[in-house]
DNA sequence: GTTGTCTGCCC
DNA sequence: ATTCTGC
DNA sequence: GCAGAATGGGCAGACAAC
């Protein structure tokens, strides 16, 4: 007779993720795949979709960090954890001898979700803040423990993205403000413990020490004498130290990753400097950009086309025009457009996305200085979560004269409202293919799940063209084999002004691609691909 | 040993 | 990365 | 305005398949 396995406990689901996150090596996939299938065979109800889940890493539950950040607070806000008496011991403020008002916890609520969010970013790792809760830390001691350290990557600050120059007015005005060339590249957070301990973290925290001993070096002598230990904030950008060019953000995801030594590095890099959150154990994400900067200029030394710093001007009032050239200037400079951000007032380091207070000011963002495409749809492919039963992206192609085929661009699933996304799929139900029309250009592996007959053209938006080994657009014309491709591609509207064989065309995207200021001027683009 | 596919991480 | 939407 | 959830191009590296 079949046994039914054990039901599922939540420290046997734990014990079974951590040893599939940890199985590597051969046969390792097969491991993990038993691994799986035991779960779902012993799992109950609904568990195996949220197995299932938990493996996608898309719970899907309406619930991510800042929620359970809240839930944190309010539980240690709501119930206080009892003395030396294990996790079951606590004291309810909602009831019995320690019972406050509603009146009287809900300040005290609201006080320890900004505490425990302000100490998540500063220090970002559960284990820390769990136990520094259970220690009865409250929201004046908590930062006390969690507060931002060298070795700990911090949440970087993120920028909001502007609409526009005008909005940028608004959000600025009465302030003085700084803009800074927004380089194309990746963050860097750099860590010096001392002198001989530097290590790198990425924008999401991930260790990148291993990838970086080039960059390891020249900090290391670029440091001023007395300083023991610093924060800096930085971007990475591939750099032409030959020619003192700033290169794609292409060329640098070329880099190694693992094994990395100084010797067969291929890429180099230029470190670009903007912000500075701790110098010699003191935290300075309190004080404002202005001081923070003046610290970070008084520690570094620029080397040159290894470390400088970021390309800024100041601003004492609103300025339309210069910020426009001043826009100009750091697109000609290889940049992707300017950073905004206040000098004095409101100008502390606000770790992670909860407070947005930078502003970012890139060319696709605005009308007129864009690339705007006009491409076909050629396939669909079904959405997932809240997209189900309707298409959740697009395949899209432009119209090649020469060679009297659609090629394709990229793919395109956002910037569709809701409406939009109901109407191009009742829309497209009728006008469905069997399969591929024969003057179809397209890499097997973007396969759409449906076919669609060339009949409608969309506007949509870029931030860049890079090479592309999967999209067909002007195939072989930039490199051996590869096409072009799109780089942030977003849906705009429909075009009912025009036909199919009226969108952008090849020679277009050619004419796009080499405008780019980080491409142009390169002697032989061919030979960087 | 080479090629193909998937994952995780950049943007 | 960008974008949209419910709260 | 925040939080959440859709979705993009493209690379190195790890495994699997041949």
């Amino acid at each position: 007779m079949l046994m039914m396995p054990p039901k599922l406990t939540i420290a046997k689901v734990f014990s079974e993720m951590k040893a599939i996150a940890h199985s590597a090596g051969k046969e390792s996939q097969k491991a993990k795949k038993e691994k799986i299938q035991k779960l779902l065979v012993a799992s109950r109800g609904e568990e195996a979709k949220f197995i299932v889940r938990m493996l996608q890493a898309k719970l899907r539950i309406g619930i991510q960090i800042p929620t359970l950040l809240q839930a944190l607070a309010y539980a240690f806000t709501l119930t206080k954890p009892g003395k030396s008496c294990g996790p079951a011991a606590v004291t309810d403020r909602r009831h019995g001898q320690a019972k406050l008002s509603a009146a009287e916890l809900e300040p005290q609520m609201i006080g320890m979700e900004a505490a425990v969010k302000q100490a998540f970013s500063e220090m970002p790792n559960f284990d820390k803040l769990v136990a520094a809760l259970m220690e009865g830390r409250d929201g004046s001691s908590l930062l006390q423990v969690c507060s931002i350290s060298v070795g700990v990557p911090v949440k970087p600050m993120l920028a909001k993205p502007s609409k526009g120059i005008a909005e940028v007015g608004e959000r600025l005005s009465g302030k003085r403000f700084t803009g800074e060339w927004k380089y194309d590249g990746e963050r860097a957070q750099i860590h010096v413990l001392s002198k001989d301990v530097i290590q790198i973290y990425s924008r999401n925290s991930e260790n990148m020490t291993e990838k970086y001993p080039d960059v390891i070096e020249v900090v290391k002598q670029s440091l001023a004498e007395d300083v023991q230990s610093c924060i800096i904030d930085s971007e990475l950008v591939a750099f032409d130290q030959v020619n003192r060019k700033i290169l794609p953000f292409q060329v640098l995801t070329t880099r190694g990753r693992k094994n990395i030594t100084v010797e067969d590095i291929k890429v180099n890099v230029c470190l670009f400097a903007f912000d500075c959150m701790l110098v010699n154990g003191q935290p300075l994400v309190k004080e404002p950009l202005e001081l923070r900067r003046e610290k970070l200029w008084s520690i570094l030394s620029p080397a040159e086309g290894k470390v400088t710093f970021a390309v800024y001007r100041n601003f004492n009032e609103i300025n339309e025009e210069e910020i426009q050239a001043f826009l100009d200037e750091s697109i000609a400079g290889s940049c992707e457009g300017l950073m905004l951000k206040t000098l004095t007032e409101n100008a502390t380091y606000e770790p992670s996305k909860r407070s947005l207070n930078w502003l970012k000011l890139k060319k696709d963002y605005l009308e007129g200085m864009a690339d705007s495409i006009d491409v076909v749809p050629i396939g669909a492919y079904y959405g997932k979560g809240k997209r189900s039963g309707a298409y959740g992206a697009y395949l899209l192609a432009i119209y090649d004269q020469e060679n009297e085929e659609f090629q394709t661009v990229c793919k395109a699933g956002t910037g569709f409202s809701d409406e939009d996304l109901t109407t191009h799929y009742s829309f497209f139900k009728n006008h469905q293919r069997p399969c591929a029309e024969t003057n179809y250009n397209v890499n097997d592996k973007l396969k759409p799940d449906v076919w669609l007959e060339p009949c409608q053209v969309w506007e949509i938006r870029a931030a860049d063209l890079s090479i592309s080994p999967v999209h067909t657009s002007a195939f072989g014309v930039k490199a051996d084999g590869k096409g072009i491709g799109l780089r942030f591609p977003r849906f705009l509207r429909i075009r009912d002004d025009k036909t199919p064989e009226e969108s952008t065309g090849s020679e277009q995207i050619v004419e796009m691609f080499e405008a780019q200021a980080s491409v142009s001027g390169t002697a032989a683009v061919d030979d960087d691909f």
